[in-house]
DNA sequence: TTGAAAGCGGTACCAG
DNA sequence: CTGGTACCGCTTTCAA
């Protein structure tokens, strides 16, 4: 019941293993009655090219590498079933490489999977490649000739194709609602302000706050720098000891949650006398109490987006294109922890 | 820039192809000048040898096919981190095939990727095929010599290694630390009541009711079949209207919070005078309100024990090795939806 | 209509 | 110590 070849079946019917080649390809220089028999026979031992022989041959492996940095991470999971699904249709098969935010380990993956693993990669950075910048493993890809698109977390120096969501636009939207309901002292929390997504969205505050002539006090922006959620509490409650505010507009789900916690703790009614948005994705903000408004991306569009960018230049390896960055739209999902606004004015 | 083959290298010294293989591979054989200067420059010029001519030479590809019915369910999430660690330290790599649930999508990849992609295969079936118990593709692919280790949502009728939670003892320990905490009208539910899992747990609610001598009310036991979790708590509802209850085991986590919605909606206090515990490995357990006390599998460690099985068996290639079934213990966290239980005559 | 042979990028055996 | 060559499985060109 061993895998068959092409050799076996020529033996099988003694011709030659070019004719059998041939056959299987539906070639015109072979009869049809020899077509016939060697493809049903082929069929009937099931029979299948041998993946690696194509690849040498072909020169490409149809599979792209997926680097991401923490899969249980819901929005990253998001991206890859995006990028599953969109590979999955055209034939390309995906080789996963968790960096567990590590740039060792990114960097290591990714050169060992240049040998002829995969033909591109997919590739959103590690929180330490991305604070030092440490990017020259991805000149290198390029250089060698294997097309990287990135995605969220991108580098600014590198030419590729690159997938981000509008965040300093969403951060721009978020201090508008929060205004246009009746907040004035917006805080802001960030989790990621080593990221550039994470600047981005404290630019698109800070550009929010004065497009609605507020003023910014930087004693409401905290920067949390502990990976541990369980603390986020602890170090988010002098903010509320220390300061009148009336909103906070946070980077992510976990520390968006803890926010209304301590909120309620300290007796806000939300959304009523306090209002939370966060940046989330996640489960958490669909069944908190009360829900979270979040600033939602689209993580399975972006990671279509991302593969198809790519697999559309693996396919057209000959023609030189310039090459794009994709702005995915996010969504501003109203749900119970800010307040409605009708804009009747549109 | 392109890359460097070992013909390369063979021109540039001016000599043979065997030559250079053999000093990259610091054989014996080659002076050590020879060796040092065809190193030097292969490392220069960042030599790595084909991964396709080696897999197609070696008849291996220290690849491991990984296919899961769905990313963004924490558990196999989870596992998938697991299987990717241990994998990586073993020098293999993974592709991953996400099955959505659908058993042609399982089976059409499985097939493709049995072409010499993959030394063998890490699987937790879809729904559909563990309902309709479509394992055909399974044996086909042992039949080849592709192994396979099945973990969670695995096969009866598959004879090959299995990594699965202790799931049937694990409901006996709930229904025992509720029954201790003072609850006697312990409700079942169940959102995955076609699979084996499902019915394991359920039999072991069975168990436990008959261990601590509680009736069991079958009008108490509830299967869900819808997918939609937002419609969990209508579903739901019901059964605290027409029962009487004081605690509910659920099989998932957001049927567990469901149930925790509703019993505060009923006006019940947890964990004063209602009790639930979830099967669940997500977030949610520890962020709703009361915080949720779980029943927890270990994920991560399960995915690690089914790569290191599957390893093993494929660095054995020639022995031929008994087929294992692993348990992993769970743990029962307790939270806040739970009383507490001293037991004290331990 | 069929077959021989080169080549994809390596490894390894055997000869010199 | 170095080189020639067969082979892994397949495609493709060229010759018959």
């Amino acid at each position: 019941m061993k895998k068959i070849t092409i050799k076996d079946i020529a033996a099988k019917f003694d011709v030659s293993i070019s004719t059998v080649s041939k056959a299987l390809n539906d070639s015109y220089e072979i009869s049809d009655k020899t077509k016939a028999k060697i493809q049903k026979y082929a069929k009937k031992k099931k029979y299948k090219p041998n993946f690696n022989a194509l690849s040498l041959k072909n020169r490409r492996t149809k599979t792209i590498g997926v680097v991401i940095p923490d899969m249980l991470n819901f929005f990253f999971a998001q991206v890859f079933q995006g990028v599953e699904k969109k590979a999955n249709e055209n034939g390309y098969k995906i080789i996963t490489c968790i960096s567990n935010e590590s740039y060792a380990k990114e960097m290591e993956t990714m050169e060992m999977l240049s040998n002829g693993s995969i033909d591109g990669f997919i590739v959103s950075m590690s929180k330490e490649t991305g604070m030092n910048n440490s990017v020259e493993h991805f000149k290198d890809m390029i250089q060698e000739g294997t097309p990287i698109v990135m995605f969220d977390r991108v580098a600014k120096d590198i030419d590729c194709d690159k997938v981000v969501a509008d965040d300093f636009e969403a951060a721009i939207k978020t201090v508008k609602h929060l205004k246009n309901t009746g907040c004035k002292n917006i805080a802001f929390i960030s989790t990621i302000s080593d990221l550039i997504v994470g600047k981005e969205r404290y630019k698109g505050y800070l550009k929010g706050m004065q497009d609605e002539n507020l003023v910014v006090n930087e004693n409401l922006v905290l920067n949390i720098q502990e990976n541990d959620y369980k603390k986020y509490e602890e170090i988010i409650e002098p903010l509320f000891d220390n300061n009148d505010i009336d909103s906070v507009i946070a980077s992510s789900e976990q520390s968006a949650i803890a926010a209304m916690k301590i909120a309620q703790g300290k007796g806000y009614k939300i959304p009523e006398n306090f209002s939370v948005i966060g940046f989330a994705n996640g489960l958490l903000s669909r069944h908190s109490s009360p829900k979270l408004t979040t600033v939602s991306q689209h993580g399975e569009i972006m990671g279509e987006t991302a593969a198809q960018m790519l697999i559309d230049r693996l396919e057209k390896k000959d023609e030189v294109l310039p090459m794009v960055t994709k702005v995915i739209q996010t969504d501003l999902v109203e749900r119970n922890s800010t307040k409605r606004y009708l804009e009747l004015n549109k």
